[in-house]
RNA sequence: GCCUUAGUGGCGGAAUUGGUAGACGCGCUGGACUCAAAAUCCAGUGUUAGCAAUAACGUGCCGGUUCGAGUCCGGCCUGAGGCACCA
C-alpha cells in the first residue's frame, strides 16, 4: 500500500465534503474540544504537538462518528518576541514571517490528517483578531479594570531593552551578557488582585484535574492572618506588617521593610543613611528571580530606626533586607526569628535577640501533674564523633543526661553538675541552648505525673577530664559513648525531640503552647491568634485580614510586534481611550525598527504613527507606545472560535450559548498556572459585564507530558536529538507516527522517543492490512471473536474519553492478534476492527474499509457494547496461602462462598501448603481472590 | 528554598476501588520459510536455583497498617517541570 497516496486521497476527501466543519444548528449535542493553539515558530512543528493534536483528533473523530456535534478549532498565537527579533534581523515586517510560518505549519497538519474545522482558522495578529482584543481592552479600561502604575523592569543597557525573568537569569542577558539593571517604567495593569476571591470559587464550576486546581489555588495564593501596626520611635508615623503568625508577636524582636519601602528614606537616621543608599541600590541591580536563587545568605542593613512593638511597647530595630518583597502584602514584615526560618537566619547573622514564645508539646498531658523546670544535655565528643549517653537498660532504656533544675541555679549550671554528678565528666564548652519543650511524663519510682518544662542544652567535650560520679543507690546505669547512628535506640520522645534540635538548629514553625507571651501563655496557636485578633482590635493597632500573594496583571510590553495597546495621551485631558468605531489601531506597516535609548517600544520611534488627535478635544496628541503581552490574545481565542466571522462582536452570545463551553481544554504543563489563571479572569470580567454566558468557560482542562529525545533529555538542535514529523510521515507514513505517539507511554507524562517503538507500529498497521485476506464472505460477526469484540469496543471508549490512549491502541493489538490466529474472519468482524482503530489511524482505516465495500467510516456510527455478550460465567481467581499465591481456580459467577472456600482447598498445590497446619481463617472475596491463613 | 509530579524487567510502559505484578509493544535468544537477505510465522524471555513440577527473592530506600501493599500511612533518596523568598 502506497500511504503517501492514500493518505492524500482521504485528506483531500474530508476537505472536499467538508466532513469536519461545525455548524450550529441540528440536533446533535455540541461538543467542544480544544487543544492550545501553536505559536508558529520558524522550526516547525515539533513531535510533542503531534502527541496533543492528535490525541485530541481521537477524541473528536470517535465522538462525531457516536453523534456529537463536535467542535475542533485550530489557530495561531503568532504575535511574540522571535518573530520580531527574526524580522529585525532580516529587514521585513514580522507579518511575512508569520505568514511563511504558519503555511508551514498548517501543510505539516494537514499531512498528518488532524479534523480540524479549518473554517474558523485565524491568527491573533489578523487585525480582524485583534481589533477586538483592543476593544475588550477598551472595555476593561472603562470599567476601571486597567490603570498605569510604575513598575520596575528588567533592562539591559546594552540591548537597549526589556528583558523577561528567563532571559535575565542571573542578572544577566542572555543575548548580551551585560549585566541587567532594574528600571522603573510606567506600565498598564489590568486590576486581576480584584478578582482574587472569584478565581479561588470558580475553581468549583469546573472539572479541571485536582492538579491543576492546586496549580492554581497556589498561584491565587490565599492566606489569612492580620495586619498590625508599628508606630516609629520618635516619628508620628506608623507602618503596617501582615503576618500570618500574630501570636508570635511577643516574639518579634525585629522588623524588615523591603528596601522599596516608602518609609525608608524619612525613617533612615543620617549615620545609617549611606549603608542603607547602598544597600539600596545593590538591590536595585537584582531582579526578583536573583533575590529568590541566591537566598542561600541572608543580607540587610539596619536604618538606624526603631519600631515600637504595640503589645508590649518595646523598642525594636528596623533593618532593610531584600528577602521582604515589596510586592507581596504591605513590603513590612514584623521578625519572630524563635519562629520563622528566614527570620532565624538573619537575626543569627545579625546578632539579633530571639525570643521563644511558642514550645513544642510532647508526652501525654494527665490531671493533677506537678510542675518542674528540667533539663537535657547532649554532650558531643568531636575527637570520637560520639554522644554521651546513660544506658538504664531495661530500667528506661538509653538516655541522655537529665535532671531538674534548682531554684537558684541556672539550666546551664544544672546541666553541668548533672553531667558531672552522673558521668563525671567536667570540661565542656556549651554549643548552643535549645528551645524549651513542654513534656508530659509519667515516672515509675515516684508514681506521679510531671509535667516538664525542659531546656536542651548542647556541649562539647573539650578534654576527658573526669571528677567522681556522685551517684543515689538507685541509680544503676551505664555511661556510654554512641555513634548518631545508635542515637536510634533513645525512644523518649523528650529526649529524641532535644537531639533533633541539637542536630538541626533553626526555628521553631509548627504548633505547640505559648509561653513568654502574657496573655496568650498557655495557649495553641490557634486559640492564641484569635485572642491576638481581638487584642488588636481593642487596641486599634490591626485587625484580621486575608491576604492574596496574586498580584495586578502587567499588561505592558516595550515591543513592536503585539497588539498596540489603543490609548491616546493628551497634553489636556490626560489618557483617553480611543473611539470603538476606529478600532483596530493597526501596527504601522515598516520592516525597519529600532529599539528606542530608553527602553520605550519601537512604535515610539515611528512619529507617523505615535502623532495622532486626542478623541476628546481633538488637539494634538501621542499613542500609547506599549504592545500587549503574549498572553492577552490567548486568553479568549477559545471564545471567538465559536464564532470565528463576527465583524460586529468578538463572538456572537447566540453561538458562545450553543456551544456553551470549551468541555475539553487540553495543554502543555507549562501552562497550567498562569494562561489558564489570565484566561479565566478575561471570561470572569466579560462575564460581569455581560458579554459571555458563564463565568468559567472552561470545563476540563488537562495537561500532557512533552516528548523527549531518545536520550531522556529535552529535544533541542543543540543536542541534536530533534525528530522532525516531516521525516517521520515521509518513511513511515501519518498513521504510524499517530499510533505511535499514541502508544508511546503515559499521556500525560514525559515519554521519550524510540524509532524501534515506532517500527513496532509500522508493523502493527501492516498486519491491520494483511488481516484483509483473511476476509470471508460469511455474515455477521464470529462468534468466537464477540467477547472480545465488545470488551474492546467498551476498553476503546473508556480509553480515548479517559486519556488511556496507549491502553487503548493495546487492546486493539490484543484484537488484531485475535483476529490473526483465526483462520478466516467476516467483513463485519474486519470493518468493526477498522472502526476503533479510525480515530487513530484515520487514513489508512477508511482505505481499508473502502476495500471491503463500506461506505467512509467518517460518516458513518460508532459501534455499540452489546453488554450481554461480555458477560461470562466463568472466572480464574488466585488462592494464596498466608498472602502467597499458590495456585489458582476456575469458578462460576453464581459460586456461593462456600462453594469456591472448598474448590480452593482442593487445589492441588494449596493442599501441599496447608498439610499439617492449623487453618487459622480463609478469607474468600468474591470473584476475585482466596486467601487461606495458616499456622 | 517552596509548589507540582514521578521512580515497576535489558527498554517504553500495563495493573479503573488494597486482591494472580510485568498486559501490549520494543529488544534479545532459538527455530521455520529462503540460495541468501528482508518481510512473515512459531517458541522462549523479571532475578536466582532446578530437566521439570516448583521454591526463594522482586515495583527507588527505611519503617508501619492489613489476611493481603506497586496501590494506604510515616520518614528519607533521586529525577523532571514550575516559581513571584508569599511572611
Amino acid at each position: 500500500m502506497n500511504n503517501k497516496e492514500i493518505e492524500k486521497k482521504w485528506q483531500k476527501y474530508w476537505d472536499k465534503h467538508k466532513t469536519f466543519e461545525a455548524h450550529e444548528n441540528g440536533n446533535k449535542k455540541p461538543y467542544y474540544i480544544l487543544v492550545e493553539f501553536p505559536y508558529p515558530s520558524g522550526a516547525g512543528l515539533h513531535v510533542g504537538h503531534v502527541r496533543s493534536y492528535t490525541a485530541q483528533d481521537a477524541l473528536a473523530r470517535m465522538m462525531r462518528l457516536q453523534g456529537y456535534n463536535v467542535l475542533y478549532p485550530m489557530g495561531w498565537d503568532a504575535f511574540g518576541a522571535p518573530a520580531e527579533q527574526y524580522a529585525i534581523k532580516n529587514h521585513i515586517h514580522p507579518k511575512e514571517a508569520v505568514k511563511e510560518n504558519i503555511k508551514t505549519f498548517k501543510t505539516q497538519m494537514k499531512s498528518l490528517g488532524f479534523s480540524f474545522d479549518w473554517s474558523r482558522e485565524f491568527s491573533t495578529t489578523d487585525p480582524e483578531y485583534y481589533k477586538w482584543t483592543q476593544w475588550q481592552f477598551l472595555q476593561f479600561y472603562k470599567h476601571g479594570m486597567a490603570y498605569k502604575d510604575t513598575i520596575p523592569v528588567n533592562w539591559c543597557p546594552t540591548c537597549k531593552s526589556v528583558l523577561s525573568n528567563e532571559d535575565a537569569a542571573g542578572g544577566v542577558c542572555e543575548r548580551c551578557g551585560s549585566s541587567v539593571v532594574q528600571k522603573e517604567k510606567s506600565q498598564w495593569m489590568l486590576r486581576m488582585s480584584d478578582y482574587s476571591e472569584d478565581l479561588l470559587k470558580g475553581l468549583n464550576d469546573t472539572n479541571f484535574a485536582e492538579r491543576v486546581k492546586l496549580g492554581q489555588i497556589n498561584w491565587i495564593g490565599k492566606s489569612e492572618g492580620a495586619h498590625i501596626d508599628f508606630k516609629i520611635d520618635g516619628h508620628d508615623k506608623k507602618f503596617t506588617v501582615f503576618t500570618t503568625r500574630c501570636d508570635t508577636l511577643y516574639g518579634a524582636t525585629y522588623c524588615v521593610l523591603a528596601p522599596e519601602h516608602p518609609y525608608v528614606d524619612e525613617i533612615t537616621t543620617s549615620e545609617h543613611k549611606k549603608e542603607v543608599n547602598d544597600y539600596k541600590k545593590e538591590c536595585s541591580f537584582k531582579n526578583d528571580l536573583e533575590r529568590t536563587e541566591l537566598n542561600k545568605d541572608k543580607t540587610g542593613v539596619f536604618t538606624g530606626a526603631y519600631a515600637i512593638n504595640p503589645v508590649n511597647n518595646s523598642k525594636i530595630p528596623i533593618y532593610i533586607s531584600d528577602y521582604v518583597l515589596a510586592t507581596y502584602g504591605t513590603g513590612a514584615i514584623m521578625a519572630v526569628p524563635a519562629h520563622d526560618d528566614r527570620d532565624y537566619e538573619f537575626a543569627k547573622k545579625f546578632d539579633i535577640p530571639i525570643i521563644q514564645v511558642l514550645e513544642e508539646v510532647t508526652g501525654t498531658p494527665h490531671e493533677n501533674e506537678t510542675k518542674k523546670n528540667s533539663i537535657v544535655a547532649i554532650v558531643y565528643d568531636e575527637k570520637e564523633d560520639k554522644y554521651l549517653t546513660i544506658n538504664w537498660h531495661d530500667k528506661g532504656g538509653r538516655l541522655f543526661i537529665g535532671g531538674t533544675i534548682k531554684d537558684d541555679e541556672s539550666a546551664v549550671d544544672c546541666a553541668k553538675r548533672e553531667i558531672a554528678e552522673e558521668t563525671g565528666y567536667n570540661d565542656l564548652e556549651l554549643i548552643s541552648i535549645l528551645p524549651k519543650i513542654n513534656h508530659h511524663y509519667y515516672a515509675f519510682n515516684k508514681d506521679k505525673y510531671f509535667n516538664i518544662e525542659s531546656t536542651g542544652l548542647f556541649f562539647k567535650l573539650k578534654s576527658y577530664n573526669k571528677v567522681d560520679q556522685n551517684l543515689d543507690e538507685d541509680e544503676v546505669f551505664d555511661v556510654e559513648w554512641v555513634s548518631k547512628k545508635q542515637i536510634d535506640e533513645v525512644k523518649d520522645e523528650l529526649h529524641a525531640k532535644t537531639f533533633e534540635y541539637a542536630m538541626n538548629p533553626g526555628a521553631m514553625v509548627g504548633d505547640g503552647i505559648h509561653i513568654n507571651s502574657d496573655f496568650l501563655d498557655g495557649l495553641n496557636k490557634e486559640d492564641a491568634i484569635n485572642q491576638m485578633i481581638e487584642f488588636l482590635k481593642e487596641h486599634h493597632c490591626g485587625e484580621k485580614q486575608v491576604n492574596y500573594k496574586m498580584r495586578d496583571w502587567i499588561f505592558s510590553r516595550q515591543r513592536f510586534w503585539g497588539e498596540p495597546i489603543p490609548m491616546i495621551d493628551c497634553p489636556k485631558c490626560g489618557w483617553v481611550p480611543m473611539n470603538e468605531e476606529d478600532l483596530p489601531l493597526l501596527l504601522p506597516d515598516v520592516a525597519e525598527y529600532e529599539p528606542t535609548e530608553d527602553g520605550e517600544s519601537p512604535l515610539a520611534n515611528i512619529s507617523d504613527w505615535v502623532n495622532c488627535k486626542c478623541p476628546k478635544c481633538g488637539g494634538d496628541a501621542k499613542r500609547e507606545t506599549d504592545t500587549m503581552p503574549n498572553w492577552a490574545g490567548s486568553s479568549w481565542y477559545f471564545l471567538r472560535f465559536m464564532d470565528a466571522h463576527n465583524t460586529k462582536e468578538f463572538a456572537s452570545m447566540d453561538k458562545m450559548k450553543y456551544w456553551n463551553r470549551v468541555d475539553w481544554y487540553n495543554g502543555g504543563m507549562e501552562h497550567t498556572a498562569r494562561h489558564l489563571l489570565y484566561a479565566r479572569f478575561w471570561v470572569q470580567f466579560l462575564y460581569n459585564i455581560g458579554l459571555v454566558p458563564h463565568k468559567e468557560m472552561i470545563w476540563t482542562r488537562v495537561s500532557h507530558g512533552m516528548v523527549l529525545g531518545s536520550d531522556n533529555q529535552k529535544m533541542s538542535k543543540s543536542k541534536g536529538n530533534v525528530i522532525n514529523p516531516d521525516d517521520i510521515v515521509k518513511e513511515y507514513g501519518a498513521d504510524t507516527l499517530r499510533v505511535y505517539e499514541m502508544f508511546m507511554g503515559d499521556y500525560q507524562m514525559d515519554a521519550p522517543w524510540s524509532t524501534d517503538s515506532l517500527r513496532g507500529c509500522k508493523r502493527f498497521l501492516d498486519k491491520i492490512v494483511r488481516l484483509k485476506d483473511k476476509v470471508n464472505d460469511n455474515d455477521g460477526f464470529t462468534e468466537s471473536l464477540e467477547v472480545l469484540q465488545n470488551k474492546t469496543i467498551k476498553k476503546v471508549e473508556y480509553d480515548l474519553t479517559h486519556m488511556g490512549y496507549n491502553t487503548a491502541i493495546s487492546s486493539l493489538m490484543i484484537l488484531a492478534n485475535a483476529y490473526d490466529d483465526k483462520d478466516s474472519i467476516t467483513k463485519e468482524d474486519y470493518h468493526l476492527l477498522l472502526v476503533l482503530l479510525y480515530p487513530t489511524a484515520p487514513h489508512i482505516t477508511e482505505e481499508l474499509n473502502e476495500m471491503i465495500g463500506y461506505s467512509p467510516i467518517c460518516e458513518g456510527d460508532w459501534p455499540v457494547c452489546d453488554e450481554d455478550k461480555i458477560q461470562e460465567d466463568t472466572r480464574e481467581i488466585a488462592v494464596q496461602v498466608n498472602g502467597k499465591v499458590r495456585g489458582t481456580i476456575e469458578i462460576h459467577v453464581q459460586d456461593d462462598e462456600q462453594a469456591i472456600e472448598e474448590k480452593a482447598m482442593e487445589c492441588e498445590n494449596v493442599v501441599k501448603h496447608i498439610e499439617g497446619k492449623e487453618i487459622v481463617k480463609v478469607i474468600v472475596i468474591k470473584g476475585k481472590i482466596v486467601n487461606i491463613v495458616v499456622r
